[in-house]
DNA sequence: CTTAAATATTGATATATTTGTATTTGATCA
DNA sequence: TGATCAAATACAAATATATCAATATTTAAG
């Protein structure tokens, strides 16, 4: 799969999914969810010391983007990585950014 | 390399670049640089079509979160792709947005 | 059914991004 | 030097995003 491959709705997509990860809470929140962990809206809540709504609208955007799943476990509801290949993703991101 | 091993500011710096190339036009512009190519910011902004003030102003961007880099050839200045593991990301993120 | 806990949504505000027009800077060439 | 082409910058308007506080919704427990 070549980049230039793609046609413009799926650079669009491309480039909305990439979006979503952009954001430093977001990323942070893929850190704590990398190893195919699950977490409740009120743990990366916590985790990030950030208001429950603002958790709530990170994951939310995530899960709409195509990043995350959900799955409803009693009162919470779990999120977790869509895709492992997103951990590829995620872990080459991280060595373009220190090098 | 695993994500959660990265500090805040790491975290913010992979958060730049990915936010970076997050953008339709970005993106494209990647997938035209993508084999290795140099192109001009004239050429880039005939290829996609937007104002040369646009043009240099992502590539500006590009340059700036350490994705492009450029050097002068003649009137021209040229950009590309400063290191090729950005290619692997690049195809990564067409695959992750494929499926 | 009522209450309480966990999520989600809404509204408001502040901030950031994108884009085009116009201008400026820089380099080349006659 | 002066004209010209290429690129970068300044500015402003439109749009998008992030955040918090407040409210609504959903689910489980009693």
């Amino acid at each position: 799969m070549e980049f230039s491959d793609l046609n413009p709705e799926e650079v669009e997509r491309a480039a909305n999914m990439i979006k979503a990860i952009s954001h430093p809470m977001r990323l942070a929140i893929l850190g704590y969810l990398g190893e195919g962990n699950q977490l409740s809206v009120t743990e990366i809540h916590n985790l990030l010391k950030i208001e429950q709504s603002t958790a709530s609208h990170h994951l939310g955007i995530l899960k709409d983007k195509g990043i995350l799943a959900s799955v409803r476990k009693g009162k919470n509801t779990l999120y977790y990585l869509k895709r492992k290949n997103l951990s590829t993703l995620v872990k080459c991101i991280s060595e373009c950014a220190c090098d």
